[in-house]
DNA sequence: CCGTCCTTTCTTACGACGTAAGTATTACGG
DNA sequence: CCGTAATACTTACGTCGTAAGAAAGGACGG
């Protein structure tokens, strides 16, 4: 009865966002194609342009979505107060992470583009501010932030398998027949591999590995900033 | 005189392998193109096609062949021996530096594709060796492989101006104007900032703060692997 | 009900990319 | 000199981002 009932949804910024978020999220970023986020909006490829300047806004304006999803995320945790800051500055920094394991494009995109953006910088100011409430001066809270580097945004690039795919027993076999050229590596392998239930190379947790790695950088900024204790 | 004198120099897997490291460090990643590639060697792009598979596997080469002149270049060292296994991977990592910063593309195909390949084994065995003879457990030293990450081969990916964009100053009074909104971000700026001849939010020493972060979680893993001294 | 005018979408087309398929050239051993 | 294998080129296809402009839809005053 309105004027227009049958009128298809109509596309918006928002929905268009939201639909190549998706999109990455199931398929992948380089099936983020103009045509293809047309298509699954039911669209032409250049209907998309009224609504984004270009592709590079539109992986901008991604980034800037899942940034904000972070903040909301971060926003909502209980900070038990006097935990003290290495106890908030770690789960917020798990909780940015749980937010960017639901879209594992990313990460690549935070390394790819720049972004002094609002809500990265509220993020990062928060993160500064719970290193100076644990007394760090400017000086080695800046510093601490290029030590934690993604970490503080909850990711590290993982150097092997990047695309998650999982190493085959061929590959450890084959590495394992060269023992003699790479004595520690098989040596690692020998002796840490098959503890767990996790196969092979593909051994490593990469949730413990990152706590791992963002303890020894908390623990050792907190050694830094006490006056005492060498 | 010679059967052939004035023909041209002829293609050969080195000499494509050699001309996209070389035009990829003059002109950036993107110019490596097929065709742009094919015209820098005085060719058509399908000649290419002989001497490598694809463009992947192009790529692939060129990492390697990075990878390769690290491992050289490492290999020259002078181990100074008894200057304790940190000082030695910290000199091993920062000419792993040295050569990633004359090849500025190479790290974004470092974290993009997988590299398990010979060099890259051979350069992370021997790391793994330098751990181990610091008394690292193989587990301690499978987590400070991965604390380490990047780091390991010479570079992190910063986060901010990822193009070695200068950030110029009115961002820099931009961001200063919300100081309300952004108290600590503001406050670090106001006092780390100027110090030192590099400007504004440029001011961070790249050099100076891959340094940090890697005597950081070096100390780190050598606190973790005494018995001792809590 | 009709024209007018934004707003939103579609059509068509261009140049750049990686590369499949087939053809021409070159070099060299006999 | 010629045949054969190695090397380089030609042509063409499908995909990408997107420039330019035409068409469709709705809103609104007359």
């Amino acid at each position: 009865m309105a004027t227009s009932d049958a009128r298809r949804p109509r596309l918006s910024r928002e929905k268009v966002l939201e639909t190549a978020i998706d999109l990455a999220d199931r398929k992948g970023l380089d099936a983020v194609t103009m045509r293809n986020l047309a298509a699954e909006l039911g669209v032409e490829a250049m209907s998309l342009y009224y609504h984004v300047a270009n592709k590079d806004e539109l992986l901008d304006a991604m980034i800037e979505t899942v940034m904000e999803e972070i903040n909301t995320a971060v926003s909502t945790i209980t900070t038990d107060d006097d935990a003290g800051w290495k106890a908030t500055l770690r789960q917020r920094i798990l909780t940015a992470r749980s937010v960017l394991l639901r879209h594992p494009w990313a990460p690549t995109l935070f390394e790819t583009r720049a972004l002094m953006t609002p809500p990265v910088i509220t993020y990062f100011d928060a993160v500064l501010g719970l290193l100076r409430e644990g007394g760090l001066s400017y000086d080695l809270a800046h510093h601490g932030m290029h030590a934690l580097g993604s970490r503080a945004l909850g990711f590290t690039q993982e150097l092997f398998q990047p695309d998650g795919q999982e190493t085959d027993e061929e590959t450890e076999a084959a590495l394992m027949a060269m023992a003699d050229r790479f004595p520690h590596l098989t040596g690692m392998m020998a002796e840490v591999a098959h503890n767990d239930a996790d196969s092979t190379l593909g051994w490593c947790d990469d949730q413990a590995e990152f706590e791992f790695g963002l303890d020894l950088i908390l623990d050792g900024l907190e050694r830094l900033a006490e006056p005492s204790r060498r």
